[in-house]
DNA sequence: AATGAATGAGGCTTCATTCAT
DNA sequence: TATGAATGAAGCCTCATTCAT
């Protein structure tokens, strides 16, 4: 995550890396049925057909696995957040796409994400450290487009910080619930999860433009 | 045959059933800051200061612990929405009274409700069954007054499951959530959540009275 | 067993060993069933509708229970001995008769038996040697009354002690391992047995008087 | 999928078999000394020096060792049982080779067989199903020699599963019992046992050809 | 790059026994 | 006599990790 090579970590051929990125998306699943911790290395070894020594060999150890199938959710986390915020685009419609991006990350890395939510506790010193700062980043990011939403009299004042928590685990923890009942795409949730949580706060009275209207409600 | 009873259990007496009662609160704390599998025996056996085997004696096993642990919430729970089942009222008051029992129980036992929401894939079997089958009792009659709300026309035409899921998630994780970062009062948030989601999901143009309007926001 | 009582162990009522007594049958077959280590305290505390401290108030240890049993079986195993020493008969006579005195006990105490046979391993100390010591004394009657049956020329001239174990095994093991296959009466093994064997050691061409004919295979 | 089987246990080296092997056979003494429940996994990691990881590596089971044990004995004893049964001979001298076999087995594997012998009822579930049938599979083959011998007039009326049990019993109790006193070759019991046995249960009035004479008796 | 044997600490649970009541 | 809570050692087993090959 370009925090330099100079440490004394050995250098890795392009295929170490290829073999290493395989090698968390085939475990996310295993942790995601199981939990992190009633996840043994057998079974990671199983499921990677490869043996205890040669999975250290790219693992290093079972929770540096685990902080790197973290990583690669809040990689594109914060891609797709960066992509949005070069967007124009109201507070609210801000919000949506924001919406469509993470839906569209969760519904790629379900398995990846449910871990991350599920055994992010599991991470500990400065691994626990590094995350929880990229994850504060992250909702940083939308407390502010609801404060300015806010401050343009287009939201209610609601408490940003609250809302804000209402937003993500709207999309976090309800999307993965509702996958949990059948398959489901992203496409599908995202304008209902934006057209309850932006009616959910919006401005019954906008000082300036009128009211937004459902989608497909019409 | 004097004695026996021929069920599997023995009775037991007042004071074991109020020293397990103690024993489930006060391993409730330990699951939630660590993790149900992080947590060993030996803590747990400190934490209550008991031997290993008087602990035993009390909870038959680490997953009857848990079980436990998930009992004492969902029996508050069902009680709260029983109590709101009994009282009138139109489904978006329907909807607060319950947003406000249930927020009252997780104020009230934080720990073990984020250790039901985090651990509960650690049952197994029929522990795992029960727990199952309360649990979606409960998310059906979220659903039932949901469903009302949009066949008087109180609400939109949204997916009542989906609704059902965004209102859990709401309730659950989020208040959960920011708990984190301070205490933070059941009273303090019920109304805002309330606004929130009955807005997100109120008719516009209801056929027969007035849009609500939010609580304190004036 | 009239070791006398000038020793630490307090005077017991009649009642005392009245219970104990049931005490040690009741438990018996628990450790025939499931062996003697298998079989925990609290199953004997069921069994006997006990708590652990009163079972300890009757037994003292769990070893001194197994010995108890031993014994039980040990006391009626040596009267039926002396009282066949103290009949006249040919030594084919006299081991017909220790034969159904023994397959009596058996027959009376299988459960006893079989955990004598199998768990007498389990005995320590003191209470090992004294065991081992009235099984010798037992083994050196039988081995007795085959000499004499060599010296008079009525048996061949076989190892004594080889036969005498031949004839133990006989009756301890094969008479237990046919009653698992349903229930067996002494009476209808004792005649069999008493042939093959005493057959199987007699001298075919005896001094002075015919050979025995088998018993109703006339 | 390259390397995997699909098969539940993983494929092992000849060395691992080897190795495994030893630790069965190292362990049977320990088992015979002091009882399957009274050793405990520790002394068998002391007298195989080795970790409980690695023991484990090996063993899979503390019961699984058990059942190593008795296929050790079992498998042995069927080789022989095979080896007599193409050969011709009375069912007398079948049941002498038979004797034979079987005591060269226990004279090589004396430990493994008392294990066997007393320790087979900890075993559960299908292990137990699967000893318990072999078992079968080798009395029944004594008792239809026996059956062969009464049809042709060699042997009495007896009972011929009695008669089984007796045979059955004599190599199996009473020649462990006799090496408790000493150490016993095979060899020299084979003798005794057959000539008690088989006059024991002969027709003293046989329809051809005459009585057979004790061995060695002259 | 890969294997799998070995480590040894720790996992959960049960044990026989004691003792205050 | 009887109870059952408490003890703490020991039970069997699994764990993540290392290392010689």
């Amino acid at each position: 995550m370009g925090r330099g090579d100079a440490s004394g970590e050995p250098r890795r051929s392009p295929r170490w890396h290829a073999r290493r990125g395989a090698i968390i998306d085939a475990s996310a699943p295993l942790f995601a049925r199981s939990g992190y911790h009633a996840t043994g290395i057998t079974d990671l070894c199983e499921a990677n057909d490869l043996g205890k020594g040669a999975l250290y060999h790219y693992i290093g150890s079972k929770e540096e696995l685990l902080a790197a199938i973290h990583d690669r959710v809040m990689d594109e986390v914060m891609v797709g957040a960066d992509r949005v915020a070069q967007e124009p685009g109201s507070p609210s419609q801000q919000l949506e796409m924001l919406g469509r991006e993470l839906l569209d990350v969760i519904a790629r890395y379900p398995d990846h994400v449910w871990v991350l939510l599920h055994e992010y506790p599991a991470l500990t010193g400065e691994r626990a450290e590094q995350f929880r700062g990229r994850r504060e980043e992250y909702e940083r990011r939308i407390e502010v487009v609801i404060r300015a939403g806010i401050d343009s009299g287009e939201f209610r004042d609601v408490d940003p910080r609250l809302a804000a928590r209402v937003w993500l685990g709207m999309h976090n923890y309800t999307y993965l619930s509702l996958r949990v009942s059948g398959p489901l795409s992203a496409r599908d949730v995202a304008g209902p999860f934006a057209d309850i949580f932006i009616y959910g706060i919006a401005n019954p009275t906008p000082p300036e433009r009128g009211r937004r209207s459902p989608q497909g409600a019409e």
